[in-house]
Order: structure tokens, then sequence, then C-alpha cells
DNA sequence: CTGTTATTTGACAACGCTGTCATCTAGCAA
DNA sequence: TTGCTAGATGACAGCGTTGTCAAATAACAG
């Protein structure tokens, strides 16, 4: 290591460098790179070669301090689901690096009590400009509320029931439910079993009652048929697929409130000595990582995640440039049939 | 939305607001909260309850504008493995969070040629102190390069067999493959398949060399043993775990170079009817989510990815505070036994 | 006490950019 | 040509910190 010897580093160019290069003033410079008006078309390019010669690029922290803006935009989350979070940073980084913006990404994992805090300070340490807010952080009222008295911008995404007006992405759970379970009952499927989502999570409830919609409209009755209550993890699902199993009539498909819970059901299965799916159906939904790995892989509804980060991202920059947006976006599912489900035997 | 008529936002507590409370300048402020020497305690105590007071946190562009520090230090990786990145980022944020410092991630996915640039641009732009590199980035050589033109600080994850001389933390893959190997000739098996990795990833050849070193150690002829090309996925897995148990005489136990290919190999196990584990046995490596997943779960190598970031992060904070720090470091891995490893037939 | 030296503190100029406002130039009508 | 205006450009003062260095204070020896 001669880490303690190395020469300085090479001195950063500065906007000064820039504007020496092209013959005109630092302020010139600075209209150029904010796409500002009031710069002539050749005077724009002269300065234009001069950053693209010197491989110029403007100190963000300097940028922050002086003007309004930052250029950066933060994403948080509180989701221990490794899957949906890549998935969300994707979405919202490829919308970032489009619109020439940073994204300062910041896990609130685990912090409990001092999320508001934490997610405070960011703001204030960072000077982000606005913040896209995933599940189930987007659900929080107290630190919507708290957000909010400071007069943050935010997006956020699926945020579930709430009446706030911040612009918001959703999905309609709901009706993805209702086509899942009007599939399952189009396959021949009378006895369908239903596995409960994390009633924490306002999803569940929208989920559950698409499932009533359905057969409802088919004219089964909901409550002759197998419910259990799982908490959306692979053991929780596995438990309810046992119970369900073990009815002295069992259901010949089951539709989980989300996929973990779904394999789940399939590993119960598995124990049994029932094969899915020629005696058993199983559907999740998510379409998370999950549902390719298990075996049979998994019937499930695509939730676009990655999309509705990048939306969420797009929102915000639409909100911070002024521009009017709606209120709530709804993006598509997608209905994904693999191996897990067959005709009713 | 009322966003246009919003009044503006409360106006930010600045070191100024500080000082005056506490009754001494701003550059005494200052000393407190970088923790310089040279401040009397009761003055130090002053500043304390004047910063707690207003709730005060400073401004990170001023700070690296102004200071030689930003901090602020970056995390870069290329990896697709949801689960792999959100183990790195939950280590390297956790150390961060200790050292009050902040973590800026950067996702490089399929950035492909302009990779050094994004990378350079990131350090103009935002003044990270210095880089956490994460496989396989860590083993890019130009990369490394370029950083190491410019001075720039960082420390590498797992970077496999580079002779680079910046710090880096890493793991014995070669020996844990042997250890896992010794474990399946230790349970009988005498008939072992191995599934090798890809090709690209330096750790591929550590573990396929490991493999060989316990069969050496323990007589047994390694040219007569059924080795298969994987390319670290599920579906390539599978392949080979079906080509394997096809053979006139297929092995008892199958040892895969990543965890992703033993779920393959379980699922072509469940495809030809063979029970896992009574029939065959199967190990993978890394222990990354779908361990715990597949049916039965599955005996691994478990890697400590998060270990290995959150030590990567505390050698660089050390490296910009001008410590000396060993050049390698090297974590210890753990044989997790789970349920598809048995004694052979 | 006084002189001298360490310790503690503060004044002030950066840091690299943007916002404001004044100045300059070109274009056009009279 | 002159006067006027709109458009283009630049001078300069910050933004909220840290670095430098000088000033003030405390500590100590003689």
């Amino acid at each position: 290591m001669n880490v303690g010897i190395r020469p300085a580093l090479a001195p950063r160019k500065t906007i000064d460098d820039v504007a020496e290069l092209a013959g005109v003033s630092i302020k010139t410079v600075s209209r150029v790179m904010n796409s500002e008006p009031g710069v002539r078309p050749e005077t724009r390019l002269k300065v234009q070669q001069a950053i693209a010669e010197l491989h110029y690029k403007p100190s963000l922290p300097a940028r922050s301090l002086a003007g309004k803006r930052s250029n950066l935009i933060g994403l948080i989350y509180d989701n221990p689901s490794a899957n949906y979070v890549f998935d969300v940073q994707n979405g919202a980084i490829a919308r970032c690096r489009e619109a020439d913006l940073r994204l300062f990404i910041q896990s609130c994992n685990g912090l409990g009590e001092s999320l508001i805090d934490e997610v405070l300070a960011l703001v204030e340490q960072t000077h982000v400009d606005g913040l896209v807010i995933a599940p189930p952080l987007s659900a929080d009222r107290v630190l919507i509320e708290a957000l909010d008295a400071r007069h943050v911008r935010f997006v956020r995404i699926a945020p579930g029931e709430g009446d706030h007006p911040s612009p918001a992405v959703t999905m309609d759970d709901r009706e993805a439910a209702r086509e899942m379970t009007a599939f399952l009952i189009g396959l021949g499927h009378r006895r369908i079993g239903f596995v409960t989502g994390h009633p924490d999570h306002l999803s569940s409830r929208q989920r559950s009652d698409g499932y009533a919609d359905a057969l409802r409209e088919a004219g089964i009755d909901r409550d002759a048929q197998p419910i259990e209550q799982g908490y959306n993890d692979i053991a929780t699902g596995s438990e309810a697929g046992l119970r369900m199993l073990d009815l002295a009539e069992p259901p010949t498909a089951i539709f989980a409130s989300n996929d973990d819970m779904a394999a789940g059901v399939i590993r119960a299965a598995h124990e049994r000595g029932v094969d899915v799916p020629s005696r058993l159906s199983v559907a999740g939904f998510d379409d998370s990582q999950i549902a390719g790995i298990v075996w049979p892989t998994l019937t499930t509804i695509h939730q676009p995640t990655a999309d509705m980060a990048n939306e969420a991202a797009r929102l915000l920059i639409d909100l911070l440039k002024g521009k009017e947006t709606a209120p709530v976006t709804e993006l598509a599912y997608t209905l994904i049939k693999r191996g897990s489900t067959a005709p009713a035997p």
C-alpha cells in the first residue's frame, strides 16, 4: 500500500475551465448546463464543445448549495424482500438516469422509532429535491404527515387506500385477484381455498375482496370455501396449505395472496403427496422471483414493480418541474399462466 | 394538489443558528461537529446542547464543498442477483450508519461500454470520498486501473485472484468447496457429481479446485466423477442435473457451484422422480435466499455477504482516516446443513 | 507581577456553482 | 443616422460549511 505517499488527485475541472476554453463567462456556461433560454445557438454550441472536450462534470454539492435544486432525489423503503427492493431500485434508477438526476437510495429497514428522524435527516442533510416512497413506508401515516408538515415533495408507490392528495402509482389489486379467481373457476374449479395476506398490508384486503367478487359473480358460496390466514411468508403459507389439504373435503385449487405463501402451499402439497397441478392447482400473486423457482412454476399475477417505481420517479420529476400531475396513476397487471394450475380433476 | 401555492419550506437551520444559541463562533461549532481537538470540554458541551436543541443537521453539500471530505462513500456493483445485492447494500449501510457517513448506492447494471465513464462521473459529481466495489466489478481490471489512475480510494469485495495492492475482503472459496465435498464423502458418498460455475467468475475455478482437493485427499478418482458445466442459473443447473441422473451409473450426490444451480438439480431430481435426499444428496454454495425456499432446503456454504460488505466499508473508512489497513481480509464461511443431504443409500 | 508559551477561539477567505441585476449588443423603426 | 427595445451576456454576491491564520485567553515559569 502506497496510499500515504500518493500524489494529490488531479485538480477537478471547474466551470471556470470551461468558461475560459469557450471564451465566455461562467454564467453562460451555467445557462447552457441548465438548458436555460437566452443563449445564442452558436454560443451554446461553443460551450457544449468545451464541456465535452474537458469531460467536465458539474459538482453536485456546489449546485445544490448555490441553487434551489440539488438534482438529487431520494428513494426510501422499509422492505425485507430483496427482489421487490431490487426491482424498485432499478425502475427508479432507470428514470433518473434519463432525467440526468442522481438517485439517493436509503434503506430504512429495521429503523422502528427513529424512522421519521432518519428520513427527515436525509432530506435535511442531502438536500434531496423530493422523495419516492415505496411500500410499506408509502402507507405510513405518521411519516407521510411529517413529510407533509415540512413541505417535502414526494410520490408514493402502492400506498393502499390512503386519501392523501400527493401523487401515487398504484395497481388494481382487487381486480387482479378477481381475475385470477375467475381464471381458476374457468378451469372448472368449484372448491377454491384462499390464503389471506398479512393483515397490516392494505393490499391484503383488496386481494381478498377480489377473490370474493369472483366467487359472487360465479354464484359460488364464499362462506363454504376454506379460507386461512397467512402472514406473507413461506412458513405460514405452508401451514395454511396443510390445514386445507387435511380437510375432509379439500379444495381442488388454492389461491394465495402472495407468491411466498403460494410456494408454501406447494411445499405442503409435496409433503402430503398431493400432485400439483393434476390434483391441486395453486396460484400466487406478485410474480416475484420465487414464482419461477418453485416446482412447478407458479401461475401468478405479475405486478409491474419496476415500472411502478419508474413511473413514480417520473411523476416526482414532473412535480419538481412544476408540472401538474394526476393524483393517481394506475398501472396494468398481467396474469401469468405457468405450471401450477390445471383444469379441475 | 395544492403544491403550487404551498408556503415556502421552513428555513433550514444553519450553523449560524447553533453558534448564536451556544454563544460561540461558527468555527467552534464546526470544530465540535468534526470532533476536532482544541475545544474546552465545557464549550463543547454547550455547543452539543445547542445542536440537540435545534435538531441541527449540517448540510452535506456545504461540507463537501468547503472541506476536503464529503462524508459520502459510494457502493458500486453490476450484479443481477437481487439477493446478493440486497445483502451487500445492507452490510455497507450498517457500517456507514455507525460511522455517521452516507452511502451512495450506484447500480451499474447493464452499462457495458459506458461503465467507466459512469463511475468516474459518479466520483466527480458527488465527491464521494471513496468506493466500495462489489463483484463482479471488483474483478474488472480496466475499471480498477482507471480508478487507480485518478487516485480514487477504494476497497474491493471478493476481487478474485487479482494482484492489485488495494485492500480487499475475501472468502476462501476453495477451502469451503473442499470442506463441503469432504462432508459429502463423510456421509458415505463415493460417486459425487459437480456442476461447474460460470467460467467468467473467478470464484468458479476456486470452488472447482476445492472439490478436486477433497476427492484427492479421499483417494477418489476425480476423472471418474460426472462433472457438468453450468452457468450459475437454475436452468443450466437443471440441465446438468438431468444429464447426470440419466447416466448409467448416476451419482448419489451432486455438488453445485452455486445455490441457483443446486436448486436446478433438485428440480431435475423431481422431474426424474428421484427423491432428495434419500436417493440423491444435493449441496449448493452461497446460502442465498433460494437455499431456504427450495424443497428440501439446501445444504450449502454460507457466504457472509453482508459481513463482507460491512467489513469492506470499515476498511474504506479506515483508509480514508489514514489508518494503515491490511491488504486482504478473509472472512469465515460456514457449512450449513439442511435437508438436501443425507447418508449415501 | 511580568513575560512567555500553550491553548482556545474567532475573522475571513475560500469551495464551485446559481440568482439577481446591470450592462452590452444587435435589430429595427423612424 | 439615431433612438429604442429585446435579447444575450457578464459582474458580483451569496449558498453553508471548512481551512488558514491571527487574536485572545489561559497557564505557567521566573
